[in-house]
DNA sequence: ACTGCGAGCGAACGCCGTTCGTGACGAACA
DNA sequence: TGTTCGTCACGAACGGCGTTCGCTCGCAGT
């Protein structure tokens, strides 16, 4: 929203501060969230931003809670959609929980411990599923398995994101980061061979490939598993591809 | 040498406390883990529970996040594997992570936590892994497949466990939250048809089901989408079903 | 009997989320 | 114009957190 310039006068007309108010908390807590990561992200530290007190944003925000969902949502904001083209469904999906699972891991890095937290019901999280869901339908996917494989693939990309600001975070420096997984690999070769047999032989491959490629990876076993899954299969029709009921 | 009655006395005057060690710590943290959950198990509680200060416990841990992989592997050990039986490959991986996803959201709610934020490399948490490949192996996943599905399913299920225990720990109260899934699913209802055609046609969908069904045909859609992805698909075989080269 | 050591722990530092009471000030009203 | 009133801003404080520092003192080794 854009600053109101139809009210001349303000209850503080002094340009030096910015007036308090829910757009300039979020856009202090995005860009803190952007530089510093989600542990920077205090109440203190919005209100610091602001050159306030804590207490300040209180008016505007009912606690920490809900200002996490606000940024979770304005993030989401920053994510485009295209119309659905049933020809290329599988291409756009892909594409937009790569979008998705980017932003949570790499421009707001830590921000996909917020998804976890709550589900997501703000309007540009809504706008997003709304895309994901046509894309599935337009895979040929059924009313019921498109509306839980919304709920699996954001879950998916919300945990892979996680896992992977965490690791950004902790090894900022690339070389340690290539360190650490050269030690959990070696790790994995001095296990007992007796005790955990399928593990030593699987060792190799247990530290292969990087994150995006196993990210991809994931995103195409969960969506061939969906088409190979029945709609009606051994569970219950109304459960898992039924009428609704309701 | 309680020379004032009125002071208290020291502890050191206490005779017989049980010496403080890494498994009285472990111990005490599990205790409240299972009965107050993640967010009370601070370091000043668990040395409450002990009886002395938070300094005490930095003699066996080194820190708070040492004490929560420790924890998490010691509530791990409480899950047992059995062998593997190659002709019940599929049954004996649903039990086994239908019972990790248990343990995480009911027994020891919140643990999920712990789980997402490090890599789990304990011995039991290498039990668990070893019996899982060991299954994928049985029903004819290749080694690479193997490898990463043991890494996915996992994340399945800690990501399930960690959204069911926040729920379980927001809302108490069951008719609390039953009602809480009303309100979402009233929410879903009031959408605009024109933003959210696709989203108010599965609205019925959206939320049908209870979180157990949910998480055995998600993990349906995994093992059904693994099965049918290609070892050497369009990705190249090296990373996804080829031979180790180191 | 003495000594060195290290486990145990009291106290403190600097964070955190949240609440309370108060003061300032524009708006509404007399 | 003067007064009241409601609301926003905010200083201060409360109770909690993880972690560190340095002292005490029981005990093992001499």
């Amino acid at each position: 929203m854009a600053s109101d310039a139809s009210a001349p006068r303000s209850r503080r007309d002094r340009p030096a501060k910015p007036a308090l108010s829910r757009e300039a908390i979020i856009d202090a807590g995005l860009e803190i969230l952007r530089s510093e990561g989600v542990d920077a992200l205090s109440m203190r530290r919005v209100a610091q931003a602001l050159d306030t007190g804590p207490a300040s944003l209180y008016v505007y925000v009912a606690n920490r809670a809900e200002l996490h969902a606000l940024l979770f949502d304005a993030a989401a904001g920053t994510v485009e959609v295209e119309p659905t083209d049933p020809a290329r469904w599988r291409e756009q999906l892909l594409d937009l929980v790569t979008r998705m699972t980017r932003l949570m891991s790499e421009e707001y890095p830590g921000i996909a411990k917020m998804a976890m937290a709550t589900i997501p019901t703000g309007e540009n999280a809504l706008r997003i599923t709304e895309s994901m869901l046509s894309l599935l339908k337009a895979g040929g996917v059924s009313d019921q398995a498109a509306a839980y494989a919304a709920d699996l693939i954001s879950m998916y990309a919300t945990a892979i994101a996680y896992e992977q600001s965490l690791y950004a975070t902790q090894y900022a420096d690339p070389d340690h980061q290539e360190r650490e997984v050269q030690r959990i690999a070696a790790h994995f070769r001095y296990l007992s061979a007796d005790k955990y047999p399928t593990m030593t032989a699987l060792a190799p491959f247990l530290t292969r490939g990087d994150g995006h490629e196993r990210f991809l990876l994931g995103l195409d076993v969960i969506i061939n598993g969906l088409l190979a899954t029945p709609t009606e299969g051994r569970l219950s029709a109304q459960a898992w591809g039924g009428a609704p009921d309701a």
